[in-house]
Order: C-alpha cells, then structure tokens, then sequence
DNA sequence: ACACCATGGCCCC
DNA sequence: TGGGGCCCCTGGTG
C-alpha cells in the first residue's frame, strides 16, 4: 500500500530463481534450513536491510526485481528467501513449519514472555515438557500459622490422597452451538444435565444421558453469556449474567426468565457507557447473587424479591473490567474478585465499600479468574494473562506473594474466550486443576491444543486431554461435580469426555500420562453408543419447543 | 480464494 | 494520558 520510493537506491540484486519460497512462505512441507531462525546469522539479516530497506514488502521487492531485469540492467544479489511477518526481517520466518509453530526470535518468548530464547527452546517448556513447570516454592505459612491453619481446617487431609484420571476417554460432541462457547455449568443435583452459553446470547440445557432432551433459549440474552449460576434453594432456577448488561433468572421448566437486574436501561448510547457483566457468584446465605460491571463496581441482588439491592460499589481500579467473582465455600461473605486491573481483590462482605479489601493479590496482567478452593476454601487459584497460574497455599498465610507460580500457555486474542484454570471439585486434597491450553503441540503432525490437568501443588502436568478431531482451542472447561466427566467449550462445540470404561481407571504414578481418545472408534462412529457423536445427534433435534432453536451441525474436518 | 472485520489488551510514542 | 499500531492457532460475511 505505501509507495515504493527507495528505487533510486536500490542495489544490485540477484533473483534466486530457484527458490520458490516466496510463495511458500507458510508452505509446510519443507523443512530445511533452520539454522536460518537462529539469531547468531543476524549479521547477514543486518546487511540486507541495510541494502535494501527495512519496510520493504516482499511484493516490492519482487516488482523492483522484475524492474530491474526488464531494464536489462545488472543483476543484483539479494535473498528474498525468508521474511519474516511478525518482524519483517530477512534471514528468518516466523510461523507454522508442518504441525510446529517457529517464533520470531526477535520477539520475547510466546510461552513465559522472557527475552532471549523463543518457545521452541523455552526452559518452563524443555524442562518439563508442555510449558507446565513449577516456579519454586514459597513457604508461606510460619510454624504458628500453619497450627492455626490446621485447626481451622482439620477435615482437610494432611497428605494428598491419590487422585484418579481415567487413562483413556470417550469424548462425544453433544451439540454445536451457533457462536462461541463461553460458558458452561454443570446442574447441581441432575448427574447429566449441563447448561452452556454462547457469544450470541444462547442458553442451552443438555440431558448428554439422553441426547433427546434438550432446549437452547435464545430469547434470554442478546449478547455474550458469561457466568451462570444456579439457585441453591431451587434447583431449576438460573442465574446468568451477560455483557448486554443484564442478570438473567431463568426457571428451567417453565423457560420463563426475568431480569432482575439491567444496567443498561437506557439501551446503547455507546461504549462508554454500556456496562457489560462478567463476574458473578451466589452468596447463598444472604441469598444474594453478586456480580460486576466493566466499570470496576460490584451490584448485589436479592433472591427472594429478585431486585437490585444498595447502592453499586467501587471494586476494582475505575472504569476497568471486573471478570470474576467467588464467594468462600466456607464463609460466604469472604469474596474474592478479579479484573483487567491487574490484581485479583480479597473483600468481607459485611463491610465492602471501595477501598476496603482485606487484600490486593498484585499479577502482572488481566487476571482471567479467581478462585478459592473448592473444600476448605482456604487456597487461591488465579489465572492470569501473562501465561501464569499462581497459587496461594492459605489465606492465612503469606500474602505478599504467590506460593507458587505455574508456567504455562493460556494468553490469547481477543477472538476466544479468555482460559480459566478451575479446580477439581471432587478433589478432596484441592491440588487438581484443569484448563486448556493455548499453544499447539505436534501430535503425530498434527497441530492440537490440549486441555491440561495440572497438580497445582508441584505444577506437575498430570494429564493432557486431546482428540485428533478436536483442532479448535478449548478455553472453558468445567469438571462434573461428582462424576469423572469433563465438559469442554471449544469454538462452537460441546464436548463430553468420560472414562471409556471404569476398569480403565488407573492411579496416577509420578509420570505423567496423555489421555487421548481413540482415533479409529471416532472416525468410524460411535460404538458402545453411551453417548451420541455429532451425526446421531443431528437426527434428534425436535420440535419440542419453539424455545429450541436448530442450528446446523456442520462437521469440520 | 481473498479481504475485511470485530473492538481485547498491550506497548509505544 | 491518549491514540495508533500490532497480534500465533476465529469465524462470519461479502
């Protein structure tokens, strides 16, 4: 697009004719000539962009190569080989070599931002392996308050109890949605009822024990869902907030909903002032549903009269985004927020207003959630955006700084839903967490990005789940309250993955273990048809009910 | 096949 | 402090 006006200065140059790299520079097949991504030959690179420019387009280049041979002038000598487009540097070329993605060595490593190596040869990802490896330990606690701490929490068991990951998985598509997947929440009582959100706004319910029931509410919300909650004194009722700006409370039978509360009244009189609502929790004593604007305050609403409840309170720094919101397991009234100001917030809720947090959790980017523990409620797990998960042992511990910080690859663009690492509710030693993973990794040539479970204690990579059909990003996981079950958001699908078999369960040893799914049973169709694959579940859609919205099953791949 | 876009967060000037 | 440019793994639309 800019103008070329370097001609006059244009040296001589010489076509390599023979390589036709030019055009294949995102080619895959060819392999050669790495020793070319190494910085050490930047002499060279340095050379040519002296000689020819530094702004270059490859397509200018090539105009003014044809120019100068139709001039019939002298050839010149120059390597159109490699340009790299992050860049725009020759001598090297960042992107996809077959299933393995090469870095721009120019840049800071993908993987832990640090200079001077790229992910290829990051030590968070060589050491390891996958990019998960434990910061060193912290001790937090000092000897008193590790005493304290074990009293306040005696049903905790003092060493981990093995853990089970079932070695090898079923997954079935149970449905796609029409947009992104951005949500998803198991039902509190009902084994295989689970509800997901979309981008678009959909609500949609899912019996994946019976592929026959299920309902997708469209009318609910007109953009992204972002939390769902249910209400712990009625099992069919939900809660769901939305970046339209409202909280939603949807009674499951009827397919009845209100809205509580709507922060945009005045509808969209632009972006400085549509409020949008990501984080949202239920304290379920006060039978208040708290959630956040992106804005940086914090809303309450009473269940019981489902309306807007005291005045909006200023959480996190002004006229940022809160993402996240949990209440204490144990004590309800301890909250624990998070946003894009960089730090994850802890609040007693009986005395909240701005400013009175009991503590500030400092990261060094947005922080993509926040959570406590799933038992004793006394560990922190949060997920930020530098690709770290941090950990903090107590509460009543050291808060100054993590426990722990876990390396690894969840920092993303703006297209995806952002990763949260969420713990194993059935984990009763509260180390196993699950999330997905950004980064690709070259499976067999195939470029797949798994879904990561990782012992938060030692920052152990214990198991990685993948399927060769699966080759979207899967950000939004959640663990089944009470059944080995994982259910993944991935672009616009559902996934269900379950132990094949239970005999199949193994006890986890110290090595790490890859769950994969099997590939031929996939491709050939479901088998022990305990759960549907995407093409049995197309013949199903009812007209049940007007609320269903069908949306085409397309599959990819 | 290709271009554009959405409107997220960060960095740099 | 604010605007512009940038960016690795989207996916729809034209």
């Amino acid at each position: 697009m800019a103008p070329v006006t370097r001609r006059t200065a244009f040296p001589k140059v010489l076509i390599e004719r023979d390589s036709e790299s030019e055009q294949s520079s995102s080619e895959e097949e060819e392999d050669e000539e790495e020793e070319e991504i190494v910085p050490e030959e930047e002499e060279e690179d340095d050379n040519d962009d002296d000689k020819v420019t530094t702004t270059s387009e490859k397509t200018e280049i090539l105009e003014l190569c044809a120019d100068v041979i139709r001039k019939g002038k002298a050839l010149l000598t120059i390597s159109l080989k490699k340009v790299c487009k992050v860049c725009k540097k020759h001598g090297h070329e960042a992107g996809f070599k077959g299933a393995t993605y090469i870095d721009c060595p120019m840049k800071p490593c993908f993987l832990c931002k640090k200079p001077g190596h790229t992910t290829l040869t990051c030590p968070h990802r060589v050491s390891t392996e996958h990019g998960v490896v434990p910061a060193p330990r912290k001790k937090t606690c000092k000897p008193l308050e590790y005493v304290f701490e074990r009293q306040l929490r005696p049903s905790l068991p003092s060493i981990k109890p093995k853990y089970v990951i079932p070695d090898q998985v079923n997954c079935a598509v149970i449905r796609y949605h029409s947009r992104r997947v951005t949500c998803l929440e198991f039902h509190p009582t009902k084994n295989n009822i689970l509800l997901s959100g979309d981008k678009k706004g959909q609500l949609g319910v899912w019996d994946f024990g019976k592929v026959y029931e299920k309902v997708v509410y469209g009318n609910i919300h007109s953009c992204l869902v972002n939390n769902m909650r249910f209400n712990p004194s009625n099992d069919c009722m939900v809660y769901s907030a939305s970046s339209d700006g409202t909280i939603s409370c949807t009674d499951l039978e009827t397919g009845l909903s209100s809205s509580p509360m709507n922060l945009n009244p005045g509808g969209w009189l632009g972006r400085n002032t549509w409020k949008m609502i990501y984080g949202m929790d239920i304290n379920s004593e006060k039978g208040l549903v708290l959630a956040a604007d992106s804005f940086g305050f914090l809303y309450m609403v009473d269940m019981r009269s489902n309306h807007r409840n005291g005045d909006a309170i200023l959480i996190h720094k002004k006229g940022t985004k809160v993402v996240g919101i949990h209440c204490n397991p144990i004590q309800p009234d301890i909250l624990l927020t998070c946003g894009n100001d960089h730090f994850a917030r802890i609040w007693d809720l009986r005395y909240i207003e701005a400013g009175s947090s009991l503590y500030d959790l400092k990261h060094n980017r947005v922080v993509n959630s926040a959570y406590f523990s799933p038992f004793s409620g006394t560990k922190i797990l949060t997920t930020s955006q530098d690709n770290r998960l941090n950990i903090w042992d107590s509460i009543f511990g050291n808060m100054d700084s993590p426990s722990r910080e876990i390396v690894h690859s969840h920092d993303f663009n703006r297209h995806l839903t952002p990763f949260k690492a969420e713990w194993d509710p059935k984990d009763p030693s509260e180390s196993l967490a699950v999330i997905g993973r950004y980064i690709s990794e070259n499976y067999n040539g195939a470029a797949l990005h798994p879904i990561d479970f990782i012992d938060t204690s030692t920052g152990q990579l214990v198991a990685e789940v993948i399927d060769p059909n699966i080759t979207t990003i899967s950000p939004v996981n959640k663990l089944h309250p009470r059944e080995d079950i994982l259910a993944t958001g991935s672009s616009r699908s559902l996934f269900i993955w379950k132990p094949k078999e239970k005999s199949d369960l193994v006890e986890e040893k110290d090595e790490r273990k890859f769950v994969v799914c099997g590939k031929a049973e996939k491709k050939r169709g479901k088998k022990n048809g305990d759960i549907s694959d995407e093409s049995d579940d197309e013949g199903v859609i009812s007209s049940k009910s007007k609320k269903f919205k069908s949306t085409k099953t397309k599959n990819k791949h």
